[in-house]
DNA sequence: AATACGTTGGCCCG
DNA sequence: CGGGCCAACGTATT
């Protein structure tokens, strides 16, 4: 269908299409690509390319969805889309959703519609910047324009580490030095748009509606619980507006004060995964938080504040973005190199939540159910992974973690995973998080736990962090016998993570000495010593046990 | 070279 | 529930 002269202006070029592509950026307020993409085309083409490789159920992942994505995930992801259409069609357009490798897909989609104008979100995730490259150069030998504006993050990471000299700095406070006020700041941002061009012929294409779950070739068999959490804009909004509205929590919101067991509501805002796909801008978030600062006599500050939590997201953003490897051990330069051991069964037993640690177990539950936990409770699950008491890889948590978690994010992700494990950004391995006393703080009852592990919802409140402690009459008379309803400890903690810190200290005095620059076979000798070391350690402790009794 | 500091540890004490 | 101690790291700043 070619538009007719009469709706022709100057600055409306006869048949002249735009399309926006979007991937993340699920959304139609502070929107800067969607907004130029409807400004002075006669049509406007919204695409979401299906990429079976993200998309496609995998029989053979460790739990239900695609290779990729955990099942509650790819349906947070079709309810933000399908919000996303609806919006859409307010406004006289609506999503079209297509199937295939992305840039097949699009590179038709550019040919056979005619599109003068491409626009989409900047992304600095590795994937899309492979991605990203393509596309433009296609764009750019066809001669299609192309615009791709910052607005997943407040800031251009790339600018940041250009401040910095090249390289991104490695501290939160020199992140703030550096960033400093957003540019878009001063002013106002569009959160409305008004109306679209409309939708143009879409020749041969066959156009889907949203798919569903089923129609991806899902099969529910109604067992398993999904993610309590609706995907969309809508929903971001209103979540946004529901947190907003008490000032005083806003003003006073301290993250490390939060209560990792609660569960009813949620000691934050729950707005991480809207972030994650741009269901919600982060921009708008902050200029928010900013306007009720404006309105209160004092409020916290980063790193604790709402705002600080923002910052958190943009320094992991800016540090991925400028570091090679950032999401390996191995060439990675900011990343301790650390001889972690490899053992199929412990990391098998922890990410099925069956570690014999209550507090633990039902974090994992809770991850695999809802696809989110409370901060705390990751942190408490990555540590005790990696450097608190299975001494396992990060990178194998993190699959586990990028899988399952609905808000799971490429530079965050393996930031914090960095973190917990003290290979990156902190390193005080000594400070390790107790698998019994550090729940135990927030719900001594054991609610959390009774909620995620039933099994273990009768057993007496004086032993459910520590159950195997339990006399065998308590636990005939919870229904719970341990070592066969539920799993004996994998590990006993005093000994592990004592264990955990002499390999740490030993690992970092690798690392000092070699400044860094550890080979494959460096870890390997040190490994080996460890284990000598450790296996006379263990057997001088036995010996001396003999001795005692 | 010396110093300050770091999103959120555990434990014991009062 | 707040404070001090434990044992102690690296980064950034001076």
């Amino acid at each position: 269908m070619k538009p007719s002269l009469s709706l022709l202006n100057s600055n409306m070029p006869s048949g002249s299409a735009s399309l926006i592509w979007f991937r993340k950026g699920l959304r139609i307020h502070d929107n800067p690509a969607l907004e130029y993409a409807s400004r002075a085309s006669a049509f406007m083409y919204p695409l979401f390319v299906i990429d079976p490789h993200y998309m496609e159920p995998d029989p053979n992942a460790f739990s239900p969805g695609s290779t990729r994505a955990g099942i509650s995930r790819i349906r947070f992801l079709l309810e933000s889309l399908e919000d996303l259409d609806l919006s859409l069609k307010k406004l006289g357009s609506r999503l079209l959703v297509l199937k295939g490798e992305p840039s097949e897909v699009l590179i038709r989609c550019l040919k056979e519609w005619d599109v003068k104008k491409l626009c989409f979100e900047y992304d600095t995730d590795p994937y899309y910047q492979a991605l990203d490259n393509k596309i433009k150069n296609y764009a750019s030998l066809a001669g299609i324009e192309v615009f791709s504006p910052v607005s997943h993050t407040l800031f251009n990471p790339a600018d940041i580490i250009e401040k910095n000299g090249g390289r991104p700095p490695l501290s939160y406070q020199s992140f703030l030095t550096l960033a400093g006020e957003p540019s878009w700041a001063s002013s106002p941002l569009l959160v409305e748009l008004s109306s679209v061009p409309p939708v143009g012929d879409v020749a041969s294409f066959e156009i889907s509606q949203v798919p569903t779950l089923k129609e991806l070739g899902y099969v529910q068999n109604g067992q398993e619980e999904l993610t309590p959490f609706r995907g969309g804009e809508s929903e971001a909004l209103r979540r946004l507006r529901e947190s907003l509205s008490d000032k005083e929590w806003v003003a006073n919101f301290e993250k490390p004060k939060g209560d990792p067991s609660a569960y009813i509501k949620p000691a934050t805002t729950v707005l991480s995964p809207y972030l994650k796909f741009g269901c919600l801008s982060s921009r708008y978030f902050y200029q928010c938080l900013k306007d009720v600062y404006k309105n209160v006599k004092r409020h916290t500050s980063p790193p604790v504040s709402l705002v600080g939590q923002l910052l958190w997201r943009e320094f992991f953003y800016t540090v991925a973005f400028g570091t090679p490897n950032f999401d390996k051990m191995n060439g990675n330069r900011i990343c301790k190199q650390i001889p972690w051991n490899d053992d199929d069964e412990l990391l098998a037993a922890w990410r099925e939540g069956r570690t014999g640690y209550p507090w633990i177990d039902a974090i994992m539950v809770q991850l695999r159910k809802w696809g989110w936990m409370h901060h705390l409770a990751r942190h408490c699950v990555a540590c005790f992974l990696t450097r608190g008491d299975l001494f396992l890889h990060w990178e194998k948590g993190r699959d586990v973690f990028e899988r399952l978690l609905i808000d799971s994010d490429w530079a965050i992700n393996n930031g914090n995973w960095l973190w917990l494990s003290c290979s990156s950004f902190f390193y005080q391995y000594n400070r390790i998080y107790s698998p019994t006393s550090f729940g135990k703080k927030y719900d001594p009852n054991g609610n959390y736990i009774r909620l995620f592990l039933p099994i273990l919802k009768d057993m007496p409140k004086e032993y459910i962090y520590e159950p195997w402690t339990a006399p065998l009459s308590v636990q005939n008379k919870a229904k719970c016998i341990i070592g066969r309803d539920y799993p004996k400890p994998v590990v006993s903690h005093d000994s592990a993570s004592k264990e955990c810190r002499r390999k740490m200290g030993e690992a970092y005095a690798l690392n000092k000495k070699l400044n860094g620059v550890v080979s494959e076979d460096d870890l390997k000798s040190l490994r080996r010593r460890l284990d000598e070391d450790g296996g006379q350690e263990a057997r001088g402790r036995r010996q001396r046990q003999k001795l005692i009794s």
